[in-house]
RNA sequence: GCCACCUUAGCUCAGGGGUAGAGCACUCCCAUGGUAAGGGAGGGGUCUCGGGUUCAAAUCCCGAAGGUGGCUCCA
């Protein structure tokens, strides 16, 4: 059978195989009602509402279930049918939801179609499901599946909608695939950057703070690694530092717009009986900044980066370790240019992305997101704009996809998602072109003719909040970090106490160096001093003893490979390159 | 915010209407060691918080907070 099944195509599969478990559930719960069940990125699923809620244990009944009617090798046939008949089996077979789809089907002038599931001996009908396809001939030819998970979802992704019980699995066409996708589940799972924070004491959550990240010594570190080097790579991009304030009047929220289209998201505070808020964004600060003098075209193009601390009351269900805070450094910038340059601006910044991300072992997926329904500006502007872009990614010679109506409302987008080493992509990056920030705060730069122009804005963030880099890092890396950022670079194991002193002798020459190290001087033994230098992800271990002592040298063994050398210390710094 | 589930020692977790358990971590002692856990002793908990039921609640019920998996939203 496995040889049959290469032939058919993974998502008819696995959306007769979400069928399939809607088939089973209508056994187990005669009186569910169907939601939709799509195939997704990596499975299906399919909602339900049902009489009781779900618990982990029904997931194993509903699978025998569903072998049983893969077993039975059902057939799958399409029919098309009137709204009016379609709706009148509808209403006897007692389905709410699939009705309101009809009507909206009708309305759209939609064919509508339906796939019944029969027996293949005596084609006793068995399942129908409202449903346009491609679906498999047989339910026989659907390959290894897995139930994974239950979970709440509004109907129609609305929360105004009654809330359904959703039920994720996936499939495959061999065992051996869908085992090797639970694996690297599982591997995903022992990189949780949640777990790791822990273990490795980079960083932690309280009650007090929910959403708000607290960052411990070797955490710090590496922030520190990454913002040395973020500030490294902006200077030699032409980059000016700025810094703005955290609590700024209500009013500049007004202006800027940030109170009408996100006060939900905001924080307030009151000094002195008048109303401020805290930052959500950091543009507003770099406007004023702008305005503090007259502009010339002389001194166009300004880049002025930002690490800016910004709060957003994020929905409590949607915190997600560093993922998703409710305070994040974004390593902003902000680019004032005329029009003329608004090319040479992009291109520098998708120069300065790929450098970045190329530090990392990232590979990325450039999105370009256009003109939304709801957006300000005039056609001509918006047109030129979105040209400007897509000329840019042609002449850099880059790969993009096109994200229609997803643009910022004020302007076009590029949006950067980078891809860590299991294959998860994650947006960090983007790269908005604004001609509407300047408009609310009346910038203006003096131009060649002596007249004032309206310059454009360029918001950017390359690491896109500096937590969740860190995290997405901590993943990637599974906690086993390149020595360059690694918090602990070297950690020297003496043999027995005996051996101490000449580890210290030993560290002088890593101190002068900058190498960032510690001493294992505990009373244990080696092997349980290499044990706990191995679940610190220690990039390299420097063992002395007698020998190492005597010949004034050390063992190192490489995190990487476990092999170890000896060598002298200076030998060690330079093999190391730290 | 919504749906479901979870919350017991610093960490990972077992237990369960009648005075709280393990491993690791921590402290001390012995051992002075050669590439992933040497041995022993000890300290440590209002069982997340607030109500209720009960002779008795960590355990059952209700509520809150925090967390987890999703949904909606997003850097």
């Amino acid at each position: 059978m496995p040889k049959e099944n290469k032939k058919v195509d993974l998502d008819a599969m696995r959306h007769s195989c979400s069928h399939v478990l809607a088939q089973a559930v209508l056994q187990m719960f005669p009186e569910a009602k169907l939601g939709i069940g799509p195939t997704i990125e990596d499975g299906f699923y399919y909602d339900f509402e049902l009489p009781r809620t779900l618990i982990p244990e029904d997931l194993p009944i509903l699978e025998k279930k569903m072998k049983q009617i893969i077993k039975q090798d059902q057939k799958f046939l399409k029919k098309e049918v009137s709204p009016k008949e379609a709706i009148k089996f509808l209403k006897k077979a007692d389905q709410k939801y699939k009705i309101e789809l009809v009507k909206e089907f009708a309305k759209s002038g939609e064919k509508i179609t339906f796939y019944e599931n029969v027996m293949p001996q005596d084609n006793k009908p068995m399942f129908v499901d409202l449903c346009e396809g491609p679906h498999l001939d047989r339910t026989g030819q659907i390959g290894a599946f897995k139930l994974l998970k239950i979970a709440g979802a509004y109907w129609r992704g609305d929360e105004k909608n009654p809330m359904l019980q959703r039920i994720y699995g996936t499939c495959f066409h061999t065992k051996e695939e869908l085992d090797k996708y639970l694996k690297k589940i599982e591997e995903a799972k022992k990189r949780d950057h949640r777990k790791l924070g822990k273990e490795l004491d980079l960083f932690s959550f309280h009650e007090d703070g929910p959403g708000f990240p607290f960052f411990h010594p070797k955490g710090m570190i590496l922030i520190n690694q990454l913002l040395e080097y973020w500030h490294k790579e902006h200077k030699e991009a032409g980059y000016g530092l700025v810094s703005t304030p955290i609590i700024l009047r209500e009013s500049l929220w007004h202006q800027s717009g940030h109170y009408d289209n996100y006060k939900e998201h905001m924080y307030f505070t009151h000094i002195d009986d008048e109303g401020y808020a805290i930052k959500p964004m950091n543009c507003p600060g770099g406007m004023l900044i702008y305005k503090e003098r007259t502009r010339s075209y002389r001194h166009l193009p300004l880049r002025w980066a930002e690490l800016g601390l910004v709060h957003r009351h994020e929905k409590s269900g949607v915190l997600h370790g560093l993922f998703r805070v409710r305070s994040f450094t974004q390593d902003d910038a902000h680019i004032f240019c005329t029009e003329e340059q608004i090319k040479d601006e992009l291109k520098g910044v998708l120069r300065l992305f790929e450098k970045m991300y190329a530090k990392f072992g990232f590979e990325y997926m450039i999105e370009l997101s256009t003109r939304p329904e709801k957006s300000i500006g005039s056609d001509e502007m918006w047109d030129l704009s979105e040209k400007t872009m897509h000329e840019v990614l042609k002449e850099e010679k880059l790969d993009y996809e096109i994200n229609e109506g997803d643009g910022a409302f004020y302007g076009p987008k590029f949006d950067f998602h980078i891809a860590d080493c299991l294959g998860r992509t994650w947006q960090c990056g983007t790269l908005q072109l604004d001609f509407s920030m300047p408009e609310r705060f009346e910038l203006e730069y003096i131009g060649e003719d002596g007249n004032p122009h309206r310059p454009v804005m360029l918001h950017r963030v390359v690491y896109g909040s500096i937590e969740r880099f860190m995290g997405i890092l901590i993943e990637h890396y599974g906690g086993a970090f390149p020595a360059w950022i690694a918090p602990v670079q070297a950690i020297i194991l003496p043999v027995s106490d005996k051996f101490n002193d000449y580890a210290k002798k030993a560290a002088e020459k890593l101190y002068e160096k900058g190498i960032r190290y510690e001493i294992d001087d505990s009373s244990e033994t080696l092997g349980k001093k290499i044990r706990n230098a191995e679940l610190l992800k220690i990039p390299f271990m420097l063992v002395v003893g007698e020998k190492e002592q005597k010949g004034n040298t050390v063992a190192v063994r490489d995190y990487a490979t476990k092999k170890q050398k000896v060598m002298k210390v200076d030998e060690f710094i330079k093999m190391a390159s730290l």
